[in-house]
DNA sequence: ACGAACTTTCAGGAATTTCTGAAAATTAGG
DNA sequence: CCTAATTTTCAGAAATTCCTGAAAGTTCGT
């Protein structure tokens, strides 16, 4: 490996975590690379900083691309390919969110759904079911609400971010004023116990 | 394997999913099983269930309560240990997500700061350390975020995550409020470019 | 349409992770 | 303390994943 020491001690970081996920140490660092670097690198300069065959390097960047992480560009008067990353940090955040619902969420999903019209034969496999309702509640609520704050621009989405559980805040003083104004109050649910998902 | 259709279908599939994760099938499966189960398991009633060694299921087992993910009982009159799972869903979320911090974001944020505070000697490690900063802000802030989230009842999370990004029409409303009053109306970041996080 | 430059594929070896059975350790009750 | 029930440990077998070199494939300029 041949790289100054503050680029070495992340790249290395990104390897051990990569293999914490789905994805192998060497893609990992692969991606770490390319995240820090300021112009795009090809195949050769990957395979030179970082050591390992040129052919461990095409397959990482084929399973980058597969995950929409990198892009290809080309340099003219070069036929080789450049890699690099989006310059937005939160667009790599939007890509991988994106991706993982699509591997991961929408296949567990779609199994719920399944186990779901099922009917039960025994009272355990009633509560099973009971239980996967639970789940599925969870996801959608969740996935909801990711794919609605994927849609705001960058800096709306900070900006949410950091006013964070404050927001309650908000719904407090809107349920108040209804409650004082008469209106129809919208009843806040406080009971504890197993959420209706 | 030893299970009913509904519940085989969820456990191998979590099977499936734990082995993308950091963790193997087995563990996987364990889990899924407690999941649904309505009462707590002992260790041979998995080891029956799911079909793999006794020794697999202690070590698994182990894993788990190192995530804190299953809870430790025992039945008055029987000296074997039981396993289950949170009732409440929501709480499992919780405590993913912090032994995932403890676990990931932690060590990550402090190579980060370490990285931060050296003195880069080149061009490209100054830009690599301006893409170590913007990531270390975004890791802050999610987490920050997050952790605030955290402390919010169920009721109140759900309620929130309803919601979800037409929260933004409250900042829209209250700001138009402000510049309206002529009061110091905070400036809305527009701008596109990199954040400056 | 040929050759050079570059990229991809893939069989099989290397490394890592997972799983097992046997043995050791722990614990509760007598 | 002793014993039997139960859990844990751990060395190595089995399975899986990762990585490489060699060969095949692609593409572009001439």
């Amino acid at each position: 490996m041949n790289l100054p020491p503050l680029t070495q001690a992340f790249v290395l970081h990104f390897g051990e975590m990569g293999s914490r996920w789905g994805i192998s140490r060497t893609v990992g660092q692969i991606y770490a690379l390319l995240f820090l670097a300021e112009q795009p690198l090809n195949a050769d300069d990957i395979t030179e900083k970082l050591g390992f065959s040129r052919s461990n390097v095409s397959m990482g960047l084929k399973e980058l691309s597969s995950w929409r992480l990198v892009k290809l560009q080309h340099k003219p008067g070069d036929r080789r390919e450049y890699f690099s990353t989006p310059e937005d940090i939160w667009e790599i955040v939007r890509i991988l969110a994106e991706e993982r619902r699509k591997r991961e969420i929408d296949p567990t999903l779609s199994m719920l759904r399944q186990a779901l019209v099922e009917t039960p034969a025994t009272e355990d496999e009633r509560h099973a079911q009971a239980r996967m309702a639970e789940m599925h509640g969870l996801i959608e609520l969740v996935t909801r609400w990711s794919e609605d704050i994927q849609k705001l621009e960058t800096q709306t989405l900070i900006q949410l971010l950091e006013v964070g559980s404050k927001v309650q805040k908000v719904f407090e003083i809107k349920d108040r004023l209804k409650v004082v104004a008469g209106g129809k109050s919208r009843r806040r649910a406080k009971s504890e116990g197993p959420a209706d998902v």
